[in-house]
DNA sequence: TTGAAAGCGCTAACAA
DNA sequence: TTGTTAGCGCTTTCAA
């Protein structure tokens, strides 16, 4: 690195103490005007770039935040960070991101090194972690935003919708179309507790209308297409089948369709498949796919919001429940209704 | 924050002096064992995590990679980049990411900003970068690795395939299909030098072939699936239509084929549509699509590799074009058989 | 409003 | 191998 314009430099080309041409650049209503602009001038001179490690070990702030998720490799993650960044930094922060592959160990190890790294705060993803992140947190008084969450306990820190409820909605609407024999692939409930929100939703679903979510349907299986495909496999594996499948995420039920084709089952006339998150896929896939649409975007947007503003100590109030809605298209059947068309031409 | 212990506090509690103390956690081996030992009890019993800012500051290396991408919402870009943080990690570095949204002038102010906080290096995508970009890099004497692109005039510093050459190739497919009207959808070629280079690729292949790249059938769209979607909404509004329909990118082709679902044209008797990546997805859509195979995941390691290498000094050589292949699948049309089943039942 | 000066916590050169 | 010490470049009192 060669060596740049301090601001010492800065402040000797302008005629100015050190301490006025640090001034000019932070608080610059505090300067005469014509300090300031002298020191402006001295700046594009030089072409003076702030030294980030001195600004941060002089002023305690880094003004950076970490956001650690589970993958970037699903859109809705990829979508809300997207404006979660897009949000920080025009707050004037910035984001460094990591993933930790739904491995609990990894986000522990993530979170040490960002720790010691410095960031002013941190956006996580739901509420379970280990111990040992809450404890880090704790440790160095860190603010922390759990986005994709919702818990009572930590009024103020969640920025999410309930899993719970969307999820109690989905299975209602499945049974209302006259489905009796639901199968669901919820994720991997271990280290998530969105998934286990997901499997009680659905189970009191059915059990509101006198029906019971089979334990070995319950299929688990990670957030991918291959998850989706294999849970197919594994249900169609015998004669006794469900005539619905709940998945947890778009993506596994875009790979329950496509392994419903490679195994000539179509889908929703032998299978219907529905999915959560409404990504722009579900929209595109054939059949298109009845699901639940999250508010991905605003969840990065919120979780910026709040983490800056937890972080310069402005009070923002409790956070509440993001909304979710139903979005029908043609991956569910409607076993009630009088079938005219299920053999469509071509 | 809460007062975090100190490398002093560490030295007075292991009775060393501070030097000692910045060794033992730097260069272990230069330190006999039972001083190692003394600080390293201390540091654990302190709970002691190093100062990122001053280490950087003292040091002047952050440690820090930053990754400027187009976007994350592609799954090549999203993949990649798991792969370039899980690499980078291994190595010791943490990385900042930032997506500039295919806008030139967002790219040279995340540039400035992350310079301004300090990075050791930095990876960009492609070589079409506004002339600031470079400038600040030559200005900071900042390495950098740009990914996603092969460029001789920079032996040593790019990471990718040959665009023109993949262009070529699938360009040269589908003409072999027995096509001779032929749209592209590139991309947008502004600021893109990869989606010119599909241009110019796709031109050579069909010259070769005695065929001309019809201006008009050259449709700039975003990357995105509403990209595809609009191509073909423009080329199917006229009755002078294409055969074929080459997309830059697999999201377009799928967003393409969408779009034909919607409009009733079938794929690809009426329309064959290939892509470039191969998602995963390109494996689940109906039809599969034909597509490029490329070496996603690769180029975020080696990238990675690279600028770390760059960073340390290390030479490794110049680079040399990763390879990419054909992936046929059912969406590109051979003209050239018998059509023996083009109806099919259901 | 300004300047002077004391650190922020660490690294690295140097001397012992 | 160890201890001492001079910075790294900035922010932030404090006094003027």
């Amino acid at each position: 690195m060669k060596d740049r314009a301090t601001l010492q430099d800065v402040a000797r080309l302008a005629g100015v103490s050190l301490g006025s041409a640090s001034r000019s650049l932070s608080v610059p209503r505090e300067v005469r005007p014509d300090t300031l602009e002298r020191v402006q001038r001295a700046v594009a001179q030089l072409g003076y770039v702030r030294n980030g490690a001195a600004q941060a070990l002089a002023s305690r702030r880094t003004k950076t935040i970490a956001a650690i998720y589970p993958t970037l490799d699903n859109p809705i993650f990829a979508v809300s960070i997207q404006s979660l960044q897009q949000t920080l930094w025009g707050l004037g922060y910035q984001v460094l991101v990591a993933s930790h592959d739904y491995e609990p160990a990894r986000e522990v190890d993530l979170l040490r090194a960002i720790v010691e790294r410095g960031v002013d705060g941190i956006v996580l993803v739901g509420t379970d972690h280990a111990d040992a992140v809450y404890d880090l947190q704790r440790q160095y008084g860190l603010p922390y935003v759990l986005s994709w969450a919702v818990d009572e306990t930590r009024p103020g820190q969640c920025v999410g919708f309930s899993y719970l409820d969307a999820a109690q909605r989905m299975a209602g609407l499945v049974v209302e179309r006259g489905h009796m024999r639901i199968a669901l692939c919820p994720g991997i409930a271990d280290g998530n507790e969105r998934v286990r929100a997901r499997i009680e939703g659905t189970r009191a679903a059915l059990k509101a209308h006198g029906l019971v979510l089979r334990e070995d349907w319950i299929v688990e299986r990670p957030f991918t297409f291959e998850g989706g495909r294999s849970a197919v496999a594994q249900l169609f594996g015998t004669t006794d089948r469900p005539t619905a499948l709940i998945c947890g995420t778009d993506i596994q039920a875009v790979g329950a369709i496509g392994e419903c084709r490679d195994r000539g089952i179509r889908v929703p006339d032998e299978l219907s498949i529905t999915g959560s998150d409404d990504i722009e896929l579900a929209n595109l896939v054939e059949p298109r796919l009845t699901t639940v649409h999250v508010p991905t975007s605003e969840i990065g947007r919120l979780s910026a919001e709040r983490i800056v503003s937890l972080i310069e100590g402005r009070a923002l109030g409790e956070t509440r429940p993001l909304q979710t809605t139903l979005t029908m298209r043609e991956s569910l059947k409607d076993l009630n209704r009088v079938e005219l068309n299920s053999q469509r031409p071509n």
